[in-house]
DNA sequence: AATGCGGGGAA
DNA sequence: TTCCCAGCATT
């Protein structure tokens, strides 16, 4: 045991050491604010650091206080959001941030219980604030601490089961050196970021390779044990494009989400899921879809036309595959109807729905008091779109006057 | 324990 | 193109 006492004590010596030459100089690193630490950390949940990097700045430019945060309209927080992925970070980040106002006086919390209590804060985020922000020796275990230290200990458990984590959060803990947390936690991550990386991970520069275990074994390249994900599920969808007339000249047709689920809260063009398709790769249907998709905006009150096939357009969630065919729709003179705009579509959304799976038509009818808009260009400054739909948007753009 | 929830970069 | 990455909430 002996051995291995060493062995930790060299590993956290020699990484601390290692961060103090190597560390990146990163925006949320150049201040110790709970405030920035805590976004930072949000943003970074599966989501690389040169992606976060602009995103953290405009953030921080449009909010730089956590009562900034609390008192914004949530619209604009989706908006700085848009592109980001995973938008319930945003809608749980200010939610919490209204929370710290109204339990904590606005001030960041500096306990476990109080901290784990926010929303959007997890095991890992917990430790991360913790740690970071107040240098409290609490694990933060994410995906690169778990990298590291199962190939430096070789631990050959599934780092997606839910006991391997509380593994590593036990040994993590056991390995931060008094008054060091901040910067040991950092160090840790920052070493599966740049050097044990997920492939050909590079030992020869590696400041604790003497060590490694997965080294000495020649099992680096094998660790750590991961069962895969299911592959998403293949989705095809009917977009409409719908350019305005009338009144309504210079605009296209946009609608928001539901509050929950899929891209909730984000707006995005009408689209009906499409009838399956028999045979595989058959595509998406074309002639009867155009139809399928005036008739819904028909009864959504909005006469309009078909004018072409605009585009396809393809887009992977974690768990869906969107197969889209955006067709471009014009109004017709006399639609308008503002009122009792969205039942159409829905009614189109449930009887697609039961051409592909008649089990399923229940669950897709009822609801559906989807919010229509008509919008300029302009407008786009401050709604947030899912990236899929600024694609096509932005493909549209020449043709939107 | 299993599933839902985006998007980007590297091979 | 195809493959890989992976915290938190909900059920």
């Amino acid at each position: 045991m002996q051995e291995s006492i060493d062995s930790k004590k060299y590993f956290s010596t020699e990484l601390l050491e290692w961060y103090e030459r190597s560390k990146r100089d990163l925006p949320w690193r150049r201040q110790r604010d709970p405030y920035y630490i805590w976004v930072s950390e949000i943003m970074l949940q599966q989501t690389r650091v040169d992606t976060v990097i602009p995103y953290f700045q405009r953030f921080i430019e449009r909010f730089p206080t956590l009562n900034d945060l609390a008192e914004a309209p949530e619209e604009e927080v989706l908006k700085c959001w848009e592109g980001l992925g995973y938008y319930s970070r945003a809608r749980n980040l200010q939610a919490a941030a209204r929370q710290v106002v109204e339990r904590h006086g606005g001030v960041v919390p500096a306990n476990k219980a109080d901290v784990a209590a926010l929303k959007g804060v997890g095991p890992y985020t917990t430790g991360a604030i913790l740690s970071i922000a107040f240098n409290q020796p609490e694990p933060a275990v994410d995906g690169n601490v778990m990298r590291v230290l199962s190939r430096y200990f070789l631990i050959r458990d599934d780092i997606m089961k839910t006991g391997t984590r509380t593994l590593m959060e036990e040994l993590a803990a056991g390995l931060i050196p008094r008054g060091r947390a901040a910067d040991f936690n950092q160090a840790l991550m920052e070493l599966g970021a740049l050097v044990c990386t997920p492939k050909s991970p590079q030992c020869l520069v590696c400041p604790v390779m003497a060590h490694c275990a997965a080294r000495i074994e020649g099992a680096e390249d094998i660790l750590p044990v991961k069962s895969k994900a299911k592959p998403p599920r293949p989705e095809y969808r009917l977009v409409a494009l719908v350019e305005g007339d009338g009144e309504h000249a210079g605009r296209v047709l946009v609608r928001r989400r539901p509050d929950a689920g899929l891209l909730a809260r984000m707006w995005e063009l009408p689209h009906i899921p499409a009838a399956a398709v028999a045979g595989e790769g058959a595509g998406l249907p074309d002639g009867p879809a155009m139809d399928r998709l005036a008739a819904g905006l028909a009864a959504a009150g909005v006469a309009a036309e078909p004018v072409e096939a605009f585009m396809d357009a393809e887009h992977t969630f974690s768990h869906i595959h969107w197969n889209l065919r955006v067709f471009r729709f014009r109004e017709a003179e006399d639609s308008s109807v503002s009122s009792g705009l969205g039942a159409g579509l829905a009614a189109a959304e449930a009887s697609a729905a039961y051409e592909s799976d008649p089990v399923a038509v229940e669950t897709t009818t009822a609801e559906d008091s989807a919010e229509y808009r008509w919008i300029t260009p302009e407008d786009m400054e401050e709604l947030a779109f899912p990236n899929v739909f600024l694609r096509i948007l932005k493909q549209y753009a020449p043709l939107w006057k």
